[in-house]
DNA sequence: CCTGTATGAGACAGACCTGTCTGTCGCACA
DNA sequence: TGTGCGACAGACAGGTCTGTCTCATACAGG
């Protein structure tokens, strides 16, 4: 049996002490030896489970995909509406909420692929990839709305939710709202209702 | 007489290069001996002009407003267009030929905001005020242009500018002409023509 | 009980960071 | 020609970073 201990396994440990950090402050801003203090494990411990730093911050990329984009955004957004429209719409419903929340974070994959210039670096690409991820899933709602390009308007889409974002690290907690507003316009000039 | 020499002074030269640095890279992943050698000073003529960093990169910020937000955005929007909508929609066609630059180094102000998080660092207020400048420009065209509430418009409008550029840095170079698009549909929205 | 394995604690290396200090040089001006 | 000041070069201090290494310990399975 690996373990059967009341703390959680080690990886685990490091792993969301991580995530924690890299969301909050950054990936540049927070060291090895804080996430090792901070997650109560030895370095070598950190070491034996990820090659290095960048390998860690990849999980955490990973990580924050399933937990922030599949099982909390998309989650959400089945929750609230049932048409896809509707959907579409729902998804500044809940940057609403999370705007507003006294712990936001902003988006670790547009903070990290901003940090990380090097088009080449794989967090970089990382990052790009799990973006087109969200989009992708904006895409398919898009196209059960009966969007004709649901590519193209996922991108329009997503302008709308980045610069929402960035307006709400900024400060503006009613920026959902805001770009919700543009969002009904752009879905009404398509004829979605 | 402060120089006569071929060569800038050596405040401008560190000035100078520290803003290409910064702007091209960011903030932390560019140190000063880097500054240092590619503005061939020396370390204590920079400390002689700066205090520290921080203080080199809060006059960086300064140069950037002058550069790109008065001579070059500003600038070029007056240039291009006379009536107020249409200088607001020709944002977006300024942002067109800056994304499609192979040289394209995305927005200081969004970059080190997103960078140093911590809201009351200078550097992080500093950023604040100069977007918040960024918009103001906008309200003033919006308020010319007969909006109603050119400031709750350019909130909103400069969504649609932070969303582009967020997208153009992950390498969409047709982001100017989306959110563009989706500007007009808010004019009109408006009855602004 | 004994052994292997994962872990905790912490020293350590080597690189890089900001910021300070000394000494020398070159140029403008008197 | 001399003087003074700004700038160049580079050593240096003190801290932080990533990543490696050693050693002691706790625990599970045979």
């Amino acid at each position: 049996m690996a373990t059967t201990k009341i703390r959680p396994a080690a990886r685990e440990r490091v792993l969301a002490t991580a995530y924690q950090l890299f969301c909050q402050h950054g990936i540049r801003a927070v060291g090895v030896d804080t996430i090792i203090e901070q997650s109560g494990v030895a370095k070598m411990t950190l070491y034996r489970h990820f090659a290095s730093k960048d390998d860690l911050v990849l999980a955490v990329l990973d990580r924050r995909e399933e937990l922030w984009t599949q099982q909390w955004l998309q989650a959400e957004v089945s929750r609230r509406a049932e048409r896809p429209a509707d959907q579409l719409l729902a998804i500044f419903d809940v940057f609403d909420g999370w705007f507003r929340r006294r712990t936001f974070e902003g988006c670790l994959f547009i903070n990290a692929l901003i940090e990380i210039d090097d088009r080449k670096h794989p967090i970089h690409r990382k990052c790009r990839d799990q973006l087109a991820n969200i989009r992708s899933f904006v895409a398919s709602l898009a196209g059960d709305a009966g969007v004709v390009d649901p590519v193209a308007f996922a991108r329009q889409w997503h302008i709308l939710m980045k610069g929402s974002i960035v307006s709400a690290a900024e400060g503006d907690v009613d920026a959902a709202l805001r770009a919700q507003e543009m969002g009904r316009l752009l879905l009404a000039s398509l004829d979605i209702t």
